[in-house]
DNA sequence: GAGTGGTCTAGACCACCCC
DNA sequence: GGGTGGTCTAGACCACTCT
């Protein structure tokens, strides 16, 4: 899906100022959270009008990286925030209900990268990796069963009792201890029998039908961190898209 | 998902502007394909600067209503562009290969309108409407059973012969022969097990499991007018979908 | 070359937030 | 009241398309 395009002949001048911005992003200049300099301050420090600034810092608040707030500054987008906490989760109660769920870590373990998994994280073959089995319950009732692949070179140290602690979302996690910030993300949906294991975890009979959602994550500058797939039930809730 | 907003304190020019090109767009002044006026035509008519038209047309065009091109002019986007021909089609083959479906028609009925329905077109329940079946196939192998629902009072005159022209897609028809653009639209996945019928249409045994794609789509405005089920087959295929 | 959208600037003023 | 983002304007110049 994402295309490396032939070298554009002109680059305007905004685009140069949002690169400069994603840089001091990624420097962790300013961290998630936080507030980045006003308009005028980034207009004199890239020696660029204020409007300039305005289009980069526009285009970096569609894709969610920035965050406007009217008489208060520009803010950089956080998982920690609640209104982001579950910006990735798409799967809803029928009711209309808000979904708030619980984590319950099931299993975290070491192996090593399938060829699969090597190639959607960009890494190679049988590198090291960290995976995590996790239940989302929802009013006590298990829903999803997750299992997350991450480099173990991006992830040193991952334990349990450091896991536990973000048990809430496992993004503001890589964000609060990692420093990654996860910006998009793509996900590939079939629809699968659930196998004894997974009909286990999710307390369903064997060969019901489950929502399999394969997702690979992404940091600044389109760098894969994460493989997940989820194992959904969709007996009462439904995964929500918007197409515009 | 859609929320109806306090009435805003202030209201700026360019959403002013906005709506009053689409009123322009809903009338039918400008047709889908074809180009509307150029900026610098519509700031003299609408008595505002070039910049307020801009910021108007801009964010029309990134709802996907407008398009732009750069030293021609301003277009109607249209469902019978190339481009625009399966925009709202997320299911494709996992080899990475372009999706180019083909459209065989299982039957076309009358029928009434069952409550949730209704309730999904904004019409009275029990109020006529036309009922179309069709597989979408994909190098021969049916891929996709779909049930469509259209409310009769805005599709006068549906016929199976009118349909059979447009087989390639069902929002081009919508367009050309009823004026009707559709805009964006809501799904909601679950996964389910094929019963008979569908697995007939779908050549796989009864039981397998299949993506249940439920949507709305909505013209101008925000009206709904049509209600569908898609039932897919996920062999080799996968519903795609972008977070950002 | 004429016409279109696209970029960039500079400045004025407005709405919102907080001290 | 002072700072922030948000709107609106006017004008210059650039890039692209077609004739």
């Amino acid at each position: 899906m994402t295309e490396t395009l032939p070298p554009p002949s002109f680059r305007p001048l905004y685009e140069q100022i949002k690169i400069l911005i994603t840089q001091s992003l990624v420097a962790g200049e300013w961290k998630p959270g936080e507030a980045i300099p006003s308009e005028v301050e980034l207009a004199a420090r890239f020696r660029v009008s204020q409007g300039t600034v305005r289009k980069a810092i526009d285009e970096l608040a569609s894709e969610h990286i920035l965050v406007r707030r009217q008489g208060k500054g520009t803010y950089v987008a956080s998982h920690s925030e609640p209104s982001y906490q579950y910006r990735f989760l798409r799967v809803m109660p029928d009711s209309g209900e808000k979904l708030h769920p619980h984590s319950v870590l099931v299993d975290v373990r070491k192996g090593r990268a399938s060829a699969e998994i090597a190639r959607a994280l960009a890494i190679k073959a049988a590198s090291p990796v960290h995976v995590i089995l996790r239940v989302l319950e929802f009013r006590g009732r298990p829903l999803i069963l997750d299992e997350m692949v991450l480099a173990a070179s991006r992830f040193p140290g991952l334990t349990v009792p450091k896991l536990e602690e973000y048990k809430g979302s496992m993004y503001s996690f890589y964000e609060a201890v990692y420093g990654l910030r996860m910006i998009r993300a793509e996900e590939r949906i079939r629809a699968v029998a659930a196998d004894a294991g997974a009909a286990a975890h999710l307390r369903v009979v064997p060969g019901t039908p489950l929502l399999c959602v394969d997702r690979i994550a992404f940091t600044y500058g389109d760098m894969p961190v994460e493989w997940r797939r989820g194992l959904c039930v969709t007996d009462g809730f439904s995964y929500f898209n918007e197409l515009a």
